[in-house]
DNA sequence: TGGTTGACTAAGT
DNA sequence: CACTTAGCCAACC
């Protein structure tokens, strides 16, 4: 059944599918873009429904470009070696050379 | 109904 | 520089 809320995830999905390849972003990033910037763990929460979407949750990372989710997928290296294979460096969990893979919907969005 | 949790972030100690 | 506290708000028990 629809609600407000789902609203608000199905923003979060949205933005998230614009995401370039080899590109991350932070939810907190697409938490201010929508609007509600205090609430990047309701973006974090929105990914946990986006398992049944097209959403690349992969690309959304924490601030630090740490891969804070990745447990939530399948395998506990899986979101690792999707990035990786969209040209992403990791190492640790961690992504490398994030300022030039960060993506920040609001300044690339507009 | 109400307290705890969490894929966050910033600020404080 | 590592850990803690605080704020946020929906989902869960």
């Amino acid at each position: 059944m629809p609600t407000a809320t789902d609203n608000f995830f199905e923003r979060v999905y949205q933005v998230a599918r614009l995401i370039p390849e080899g590109k991350v972003t932070s939810y907190g990033a697409i938490a201010r873009y929508l609007g509600a910037a205090k609430s990047a763990r309701m973006v974090g929460w929105a990914m946990n429904g986006s398992k049944a979407k097209d959403v690349p949750a992969h690309r959304v990372v924490n601030k630090k470009g740490l891969l804070t989710g990745k447990h939530h997928f399948e395998g506990t290296n899986l979101m690792q070696q999707l990035l990786e294979n969209e040209g992403v460096e990791i190492i640790d969990n961690q992504i490398q050379n994030l300022t030039n893979c960060f993506w920040d919907p609001t300044t690339e969005l507009r």
